[in-house]
DNA sequence: ATTGTTATTTAGAATAATTAAAAATAAGAT
DNA sequence: ATCTTATTTTTAATTATTCTAAATAACAAT
């Protein structure tokens, strides 16, 4: 089953492995990649750009290990707020706050979820006293520190 | 600030102004980073190496839309255990899930943290039910759909 | 000051990415 | 079925990047 034309362009067996190696290595040379997919180097070029231009692909980063960069907490919190239309403000607030990294509206408990990493617990407490609890509509937060990241992967494409 | 690590290499503002470029895109040609810096290349490659070497540069990937490609669930669920002790015997059960990626022992209402991935409710609903919630020694779960990953970043490195 | 140590630069060879054009493949219409 | 068109893949030439190692510079300790 293979590909489509122009917009309606269906992701492959081919685009998945290509994915999946790239998941794991960035910087894999496309040459590399085009062996073990049984493609040329130019077909991995193109697919890519194909998945850069729909947007599964953002982009690459680097695998980070703060704490080896004495950056030893990494903390969740649950974000109650004194009424849901104020996500919007709270979210614009906690934005501005570095040691915030990712936030998410969520249904259930929360409105809000969102992750922080600090130095120490001494930042960890500053972040929490002195920033987050004074942003505007927040009615309180309920805080998970992370004693250990046991799994820390991609999705399985199964390819 | 300095980070000392490890036996003697201290964390420079060259290291962070070369992770901050690269956290932000892994494939910026080393050249290209090292004007910006006001170093040779090969100093770049230098550094690079030593990070890695360090473990504070665990290596690269994709940045990927999961969503772009028609798995639209992003699920966090807090795990209530039995007893603490089976945190282990826990944790080796659900890696063996695909759809969970990421796993965190936690302080706080619960001692593990995960998150997942579906296609959809229907896959969620398999997931919960047939897989996690099999799972021995787990005594409940509380589960919380994103509806919006409102920011998703790298931390703010000061440089 | 001198020596030993570590860091940085330089430059060239090896490797990889990009591109444009040609070839191959697939789909549709008559 | 064959022709036509659209699309994808391959090929090959060019440009760009990474890697390596030797040379130089900076630094610390005595």
């Amino acid at each position: 089953m293979t590909s489509k034309i122009g917009k309606n362009y269906e992701i492959d067996k081919v685009d998945l492995k290509i994915l999946s190696l790239l998941m794991d290595d960035a910087k894999i040379p496309y040459t590399e990649i085009a062996k073990k997919v049984y493609v040329s180097g130019g077909t991995v070029h193109v697919r890519m750009k194909k998945l850069e231009e729909m947007g599964v692909v953002r982009g690459t980063t680097l695998k980070m290990d703060y704490s080896k960069m004495g950056v030893d907490i990494t903390a969740f919190m649950g974000v109650y707020l004194e009424k849901s239309s104020l996500y919007d403000q709270v979210t614009q607030a906690l934005k501005t706050i570095p040691e915030i990294v990712k936030i998410h509206y969520t249904t259930g408990n929360y409105s809000i979820f969102l992750k922080i990493h600090c130095r120490d617990t001494k930042h960890l407490r500053e972040v929490l006293h002195d920033k987050i609890q004074k942003v505007e509509g927040i009615e309180r937060t309920e805080t998970f520190i992370s004693l250990e990241e046991t799994l820390n992967r991609h999705i399985d494409l199964g390819v």
